[in-house]
DNA sequence: AGTTTTCTCACCAAAATTGGTGATATAAAA
DNA sequence: TTTTATATCACCAATTTTGGTGAGAAAACT
């Protein structure tokens, strides 16, 4: 082993981070250049340590893995990140996978997957635990074999008018309300009501409450 | 230190466990005796093991944290237990606190704190993190200033019949739908959705969806 | 036994929602 | 450049919801 292999842990538990960090600590290939508790600014700080390979969670306050990752795209990094994240959502696996990480664990893997994750992807292969690889198998059969409407495709049907006023309606606003929040005529406010109701197929205001709830739409607060 | 202190980790994403593991191996006193990835037979381990300490997440498969707690009160067990929970939910510390759990760490924490509540609590003292501390002081001045009703005392005031109703609404039925549902009449069902927006304090249907969704009130599926 | 709660139903009027069609201006995409 | 997508608005009719009041019967509680 010429060179250690340079790795940054981003994930907003740190007790999860103390962890990695004496599993790591074992192995001699390895050398943790740094860690964040939150999004911000990790993109920057994973460029100055130059790091090999960043071990990211997704939810993460400030700045989500998602965004991270599609900054790493802009600007152009090498990093390889590996994702690890308490979810295994095909929809969230899907979008990880188009931004380019190079790994996807669960946080039901154990402390040696990491180790090998970070082994692999360093020597530029991919590592996806074998839970995953289903995930992403089921993505595919759906997407080619299924006429129908997949979820990604209603929700990505809806323009950001339409979620605005999707939001407003989750927050009790009347249709009134709405036109004067927005100072447009309440049929205005109607019409993309019903345009949404069509799109999302619901029978009421209920149903697109119900639809953004389930699809994380809306943030309840 | 004439024995050391014995250490039953339960926790449902293993590279946590592991993480822990790491930390907790730097320290002398410490015997981790055994782990559990879910809450199934987790009573039964821990007093096979004689741990002093359990140191459990809230969400586990087979069997939550919670039910866990209840299970140790009814058999009487002493071992102490430290919560480590990604949420610092007011009513889930509420909850803990009623139950006897020994101490509640947020997985923000950092490793060394979970160092210190076990020494902490095996030595029989609590142990709650400060920001833990002032969630519980609201929930105390909560309960005592304020004299409007709590959640609590709102959701207990929901009768059977309307709680049955709000179910069928939060399943987008109409009231047509709900009284034919019920063999009774619409006036009935829309006086019972009447008497809940009252007493939920909401305008609309929407309001008494997302009063549901928001206090679990239902099912999503 | 008497009181309270719950469930039931009715009637009324105002307001809002739902389900259509059609149309215009503007911006984006092919 | 032509087409498409988006946001805007109007008009209409049918239906539903909302907000009241009042009231009877059954069940639960004191």
């Amino acid at each position: 082993m010429e060179t250690k292999i340079k790795i940054h842990l981003a994930d907003d538990h740190q007790v999860l981070i103390d962890g990695i960090l004496a599993v790591l600590k074992t192995n001699p290939n390895f050398e943790v250049v740094g860690f964040s508790l939150n999004g911000e600014n990790l993109v920057e700080r994973v460029a100055k340590n130059e790091a090999h390979v960043l071990v990211m969670d997704i939810n993460m306050p400030e700045k989500d893995g998602i965004q991270v990752l599609r900054e790493f795209n802009e600007k152009g990094f090498t990093c390889k990140v590996i994702i690890l994240s308490s979810y295994d959502d095909p929809k969230l696996i899907k979008e990880v996978i188009k931004l380019g990480a190079s790994g996807y664990l669960t946080k039901q893997c154990a402390g040696e997957n990491i180790v090998d994750a970070i082994t692999s992807v360093a020597q530029g292969n991919q590592y996806f635990s074998s839970t995953i690889k289903d995930k992403v198998f089921d993505i595919f059969t759906e997407n080619n074999q299924r006429q129908a409407l997949s979820i990604e495709d209603i929700i990505s049907g809806i323009t950001t008018r339409e979620l605005e006023i999707l939001g407003y309606i989750c927050e009790e606003k009347s249709g009134k309300d709405i036109s004067e929040l927005l100072n447009i005529s309440p049929n205005t406010v109607e019409t993309h009501r019903k345009n949404l109701m069509k799109k999302l197929k619901v029978k009421s205001s209920v149903g697109l409450v119900l639809f953004a709830t389930k699809h994380n739409l809306i943030s309840i607060q």
